[in-house]
DNA sequence: GTGTGGTTACAACGAAAGAT
DNA sequence: ATCTTTCGTTGTAACCACAC
């Protein structure tokens, strides 16, 4: 949930570590009601970060996409929460609510608490955080699907992707990309990358034949599941390049995510 | 005027309690 | 055991206040 609240691993992974420092710090014995205390310590700190965040998302060089994750053990936990709500879509949906929508949509949606608790938690009104939740709801009601059988066709198409960057035969792109697919590419400014996202299968072939010769020469491509969809992450030596995630609408490439921010790709490093 | 966020009202539903 | 009533919860809509 703290990742879906912040988009970043990272903090996510922050975030998480800090409640449950200050856990062990105080004394247990007190907290009656846990699920609803450790909520409310992640809300808040989620809140303290994202004040931050959101002053520096204001001034973020081309468009933002959540930190990509991606999943590395057979653990089933890992299983399990690498489905399909972690998809970069759904995540980039759920960033396109306000911080409290997406708070009372989490509570609600991961810990299915009542809005009685919810409401103390964000210290809103019952029915206000009933508003907050259908409202935030009306908004994520265009969310994409993913079913598994898309995933399969995914794979294949990934690894068209990595023959034509492999290759430079991009016309394998023009085959797999629906005619309307938009790439969106996050360099956050620090990684050469478009301002826009760019519309068009020919738009997105032309960007990859573009981008290619600054690829360096000994990447090697790993195909793995990023967001719960088919992806590559793209390496030279022990550090990550880029990693980049595609979404499949009627068996063809309808959306490419490609995360080249260097501050976005660390955890891929370790 | 418009958008955003909060309050209030109400119908629908399900669970619990009581009556038969 | 089954039916009825009550009550709490939820989803939804309408309305209001406020900032821009």
């Amino acid at each position: 949930m703290s990742y879906q609240m912040m988009g970043s691993v990272m903090d996510a992974e922050d975030i998480v570590q800090d409640v449950f420092l200050s856990l062990e710090e105080g004394d247990g014995t007190q907290i009656r009601n846990a699920k609803s205390y450790l909520c409310k310590m992640t809300v808040n700190r989620c809140l303290n970060k994202l004040k931050s965040a959101s002053r520096q998302r204001e001034t973020y060089v081309g468009p933002w996409l959540p930190e990509p994750y991606a999943a590395v053990s057979d653990d089933p936990m890992d299983q399990y929460i690498i489905k399909e709500s972690l998809t970069t879509a759904y995540l980039l949906l759920l960033h396109q609510l306000s911080d409290m929508e997406r708070i009372v949509f989490l509570l609600r949606e991961v810990f299915t608490l009542p809005f009685s608790e919810i409401a103390t938690i964000v210290g809103k009104s019952e029915g206000n955080c009933r508003q907050i939740d259908y409202r935030a709801r009306r908004s994520l009601a265009q969310q994409p699907e993913t079913r598994s059988e898309v995933r399969a066709v995914g794979v294949r198409h990934v690894e068209t992707f990595i023959q034509a960057l492999a290759t430079g035969n991009m016309n394998l792109l023009l085959d797999i990309l629906k005619v309307d697919a938009t790439l969106y590419t996050d360099g956050g400014g620090k990684a050469q990358a478009a301002l826009r996202p760019i519309v068009g299968s020919k738009i997105v072939a032309r960007y990859f034949e573009a981008i290619r010769p600054k690829v360096p020469q000994d990447f090697v491509c790993e195909l793995r599941e990023v967001n719960a969809l088919p992806g590559i992450v793209i390496k030279t030596g022990p550090f990550t390049f880029s990693v980049i995630s595609i979404q499949i609408e009627n068996d063809l490439i309808s959306n490419v995510y490609i995360v080249m921010n260097p501050e976005k790709l660390l955890h891929f490093n370790l």
